[in-house]
DNA sequence: CGTTTGCTTGAAGTAGGTCAATGTGAGTGG
DNA sequence: CCACTCACATTGACCTACTTCAAGCAAACG
């Protein structure tokens, strides 16, 4: 379950400004009452979101899903360190559950603290716009993957992705890493069925891409794989130019 | 191309909260240098993002695209009242293409403004953010649309969506409303082809649910349209209880 | 150990892509 | 006012990347 730091937020947040005392007095206080939570369970279940409350992902994975029909579509994974909710900020019902993949924590606040923060921290308000954008480019990603890309281009880019999110998370800068979940579940992301992912899982061995020691993947032409799909790092930097001054 | 009003913005915005002196006069400030563009206009070619302004989109429609091999996919449609690169705010390069869909009207600001509204202006950098919010949540409904739903789903479901959103931006509540895309186009935001659009038109024309007179589409029967698709607006809340105080 | 959950693989079926030909209306220039 | 063109719509015939179905395995677990 990688570290599960209480200052798990701090650090992923100094990656892109500096923070002084107030600021990180405050998201101290954000990532207070942690609480532990087991795989499987049901964070929210996309109804009344008004009155839920945002989570710092303390430890642990989550993921976000639609039902459709008798199955469900993957909108999004959780590392530690994100923030669950900022997306659905504004609305009053998003129709989008979350769930533990993995055993983890959280930490519970509610939407007002954003409000706050917005007030009285333009920093740190500035930084939470950003990062909804960078949630927003990475969403548009998938879309154009889901929407044109092959199958096999989007598996790729899923492991891709998953690899450099990790990186930023845990600094784990190699190739091999843990991927928790099964094949279904990795089709439910990237829209398409378990056969298929499994199917895709054969020819890249085949091919010298890919090995796997579940549930450990290593990406053995991280290279070929990138230019394959074009893809694109979007977790390494962030335009802080135009935040308000300190 | 629907109305073209100054305060295209201020009329949106007063929507979802009361809006002060100082905020529309900061509003009325970002919309003052309106330029006229022409269909086809490239507005941002998806590099050097962070030296880009951001716009209000004063009249006309404008689309955001991603080049695939030869083609394109469409990943939003921008209406008067909204605010273009939001959502790309942070990102250093978005690799997203935004060209003028139909004449319409720009008015650019720079990035820094928004971190000024966040400096001095609290309730609308919450709404900025709530409005960042609902696009994430739009695109995620057309995530999951593209990933899991058949080509005729996704269809009806781009209709509705754009009624919806039209009926936001211009009180036509009415089912029948221009779309200014060739099937082609369609085909580009919904993940299909022009062959299969057209034959889509076809069946539903067939089926009493659609009139098509172009460029006007009339939805004949929306109730089942909505039923068969579960949709949901997201266009007509905002969750604003989180907002500081005024 | 039996049961469950996930992986693996083949065989058969289909939604929707590709290709190709034809139709049609809106300019445009003679 | 009439050809010519060009962009778009339309339709049919064919094809393929997937899905679905089905059956067998292997590891994990009570």
């Amino acid at each position: 379950m990688e570290k599960d730091d209480r200052t798990c937020l701090v650090r992923r947040l100094r990656r892109f400004i500096e923070l002084n005392e107030a600021e990180t007095h405050y998201i101290a206080s954000i990532e207070e009452g942690r609480q532990d939570v087991r795989a499987g369970t049901l964070i929210a279940d996309g109804t009344l979101d008004a009155q839920n409350p945002l989570y710092v992902l303390n430890g642990g994975w989550a993921v976000s899903w639609v039902p459709v029909g008798d199955r469900r579509q993957i909108t999004r994974i959780y590392l530690p360190g994100e923030i669950i909710g900022l997306g659905e900020l504004g609305a009053e019902q998003s129709g989008n559950r979350i769930t533990m993949q993995t055993d983890g924590s959280l930490c519970p606040f509610p939407r007002a603290r954003i409000g706050q923060a917005i007030a009285e921290l333009p920093r740190l308000a500035s930084l939470f716009l950003a990062l909804a954008g960078v949630d927003q480019l990475t969403l548009r990603d998938r879309l154009v993957a889901l929407a044109a890309w092959s199958a096999e281009d989007r598996f790729l880019h899923f492991l891709l992705d998953l690899r450099a999110r990790l990186a930023v998370a845990s600094v784990g800068s190699g190739n091999r890493f843990r991927v928790p979940f099964t094949q279904d579940e990795i089709g439910m992301a990237i829209g398409t069925t378990s056969v298929t992912v499994n199917k895709l899982c054969r020819t890249l061995r085949d091919r010298d891409w890919l090995e796997i020691d579940r549930p450990y993947y290593r990406l053995l032409a991280r290279e070929e794989m990138e230019r394959q799909v074009s893809f694109v790092n979007r977790y390494e930097t962030l335009d802080t130019s135009w935040f308000p001054a300190g």
